[in-house]
DNA sequence: AAATAACCTTGATGATGATCAAGTTTTGTT
DNA sequence: AACAAAACTTGATCATCATCAAGGTTATTT
C-alpha cells in the first residue's frame, strides 16, 4: 500500500473522500502541489501555536490532535484515521493552530499548500460543498462534545460515547473497538484514566456492558441511554 | 430601522457580512426567496431535535442556542448578536438541530431556505469561501471552548473569558461588557452563577478585575493571565 | 523467552464546584 | 412610585472526580 501511494500519488489523491469530486485533470494539478510527509510514532507535527501554511490529509497511520497545558498535561481532542483531513478550517482564519498534532503510530500524510486547496475552490463548486459538507461535520463533532463534556456524571459520558460508536442506532447489542489506548479515550472525555476506568467498572457492574482489552461489547443499549449516576 | 428592513429587504440583506459578496442580481434573488420571521422576548425558534430547512441570519434582537437536558437544565452554547447567522453548518448535513434556539429579545431574523443557498453556492465561489469562513471561524471559537471547558479552575475560566474579550490584546487595562446576563455567560463557561459570581469575587479580591453590574474593568490583564487558582 | 516499558486497575484521600437556602439588588411593569 | 419578578450574591454542606500510590496486566524489545 504504501509503495503503491508512493508510485501512483494521483490515484490516491482521487481516492480520498474529499477529493473523489476533483476532475482527472484537478487530481493531477493536486498530485503535483501536495508533499509527502513521513513521522515515525510520536512525533510531533506541529506545536499549537504554530503557523499554518496548508492542510494535512492522513494516508497511513494515527494523528492525534490535543491541547498541552502550561503544566503539560493534555487533553486529546481529536484522533485522526487514514484518509481523513485536518487543519482546513485554518485556510480561512489567519490564525495559529488551536491544537498540537503528534503521531501515534508511523505516518503517511499529503501536506497540501494553501493556495492550492484555495485555487481549487475558486473552480469547483463540487469541492467547496465537499468541503463545507466536512467542516460542517467536525463542527456537528465538537457541539456534540461540548455537549457531553457539560453533562454531569463520568458515567454518563462513557455511556454516551459507547452509544454514539454504535455501527447501527437501532441495535440493542453490538461491540466498539476503542479507537485508541482508553487513557487516550478518557482524554478525549476530559476523564483521568482512573476515572474512565471506574466508569467502565460500573457499567459492567450494572450488567449494561462488557470489557475485554480494547473490544467492549455492549449488553442493553436501552439502559445506556437510561444512566443516571 | 425595523421600518427600514421591511420596506428595502434587499438592502438589509446586502450589509449583511455573509451576503455582502453576492452581485445585485444576486441579493435580489435572495431576497424573493427569504421569509422575515419575528419572534417576542422568551419565544423558541426551533428545539433540539427539530428537522432543519435552512439556516437563520438574525437582523436585530438576540437569540441564544443552547442545550437541554433531560432534567431541563440549559447550558447556553452561544449568543448570536445581529448581522450574525446560525444553523448553516445543517444544510449539509441532513441531521437534527443539535442545540435549542431561543430569543432572549425581541427579534426579526430572515429564514433563507436550503435550497436557495445551495443555489447560490453554485455559482459563487465568493460566497462559498466566505461561507467557510463563517463556518470555520465558529469551529475555532467552539475549540476555545472546550479548551477552555476543560481547563480546571473555575476561577481561570473566568480569567480567560476576560482575556478573550479584550478589545485589543495589548492593552494591559481595558473595560469589557458582558454579552448577556451574568447567568448566561456562567452557562457558556459551564459554571452555576454562584460559581460565576465567586469567582468574580476572587479576581475583584486579587485587585484584577473591578465589578459593576454587567461591566467588568480589568486593572491587570497580565495578572488575569497568570491566575492559578 | 525474558526483560522492560507502557498501560491499566483499584484503593484512599482531598479539593473543587454543585446544590440548597436565604437574603439583596436590579429590572421591568402597572 | 410602588410592586412584582427576575437576577445576583453569600453562606453552608455535600458529591464527584482528580490526585497520589501501589499492584497487576499487556505490549514491545532484545
Amino acid at each position: 500500500m504504501r509503495e503503491r501511494i508512493g508510485e501512483d500519488r494521483q490515484g490516491a489523491l482521487g481516492r480520498l473522500p474529499l477529493f473523489r469530486v476533483l476532475s482527472t485533470e484537478e487530481t493531477q494539478y493536486l498530485a503535483s502541489q501536495v508533499r509527502e510527509v513521513r513521522l515515525g510514532r510520536g512525533e510531533i507535527l506541529f506545536n499549537k501555536g504554530d503557523t499554518p501554511h496548508g492542510f494535512y490529509v492522513l494516508v497511513e497511520g494515527c494523528v492525534q490532535l490535543a491541547f498541552t497545558s502550561e503544566q503539560g498535561t493534555e487533553r486529546v481532542l481529536e484522533v485522526i484515521k487514514p484518509g481523513e483531513s485536518f487543519g482546513e478550517a485554518l485556510l480561512f482564519l489567519d490564525k495559529p493552530y488551536p491544537v498540537s498534532a503528534q503521531a501515534t503510530q508511523d505516518c503517511m500524510l499529503l501536506d497540501v499548500p494553501g493556495h492550492t486547496i484555495l485555487n481549487l475552490l475558486e473552480k469547483d463548486s463540487q469541492l467547496a460543498r465537499k468541503m463545507l459538507a466536512g467542516i460542517s461535520m467536525r463542527l456537528h463533532e465538537l457541539i456534540r462534545k461540548l455537549e457531553a463534556c457539560s453533562m454531569r456524571s463520568s458515567t454518563q459520558r462513557v455511556a454516551c460515547m459507547l452509544q454514539h460508536r454504535a455501527p447501527d442506532k437501532s441495535l440493542n447489542q453490538y461491540e466498539v473497538e476503542l479507537p485508541a489506548a482508553k487513557q487516550t479515550v478518557a482524554s478525549q472525555l476530559n476523564l483521568t484514566p482512573e476515572t474512565f476506568s471506574r466508569a467502565l467498572h460500573a457499567l459492567s457492574e450494572a450488567g449494561l456492558i462488557e470489557v475485554s482489552g480494547r473490544v467492549i461489547k455492549v449488553l442493553d443499549a436501552d439502559g445506556l441511554r437510561r444512566v443516571e449516576i
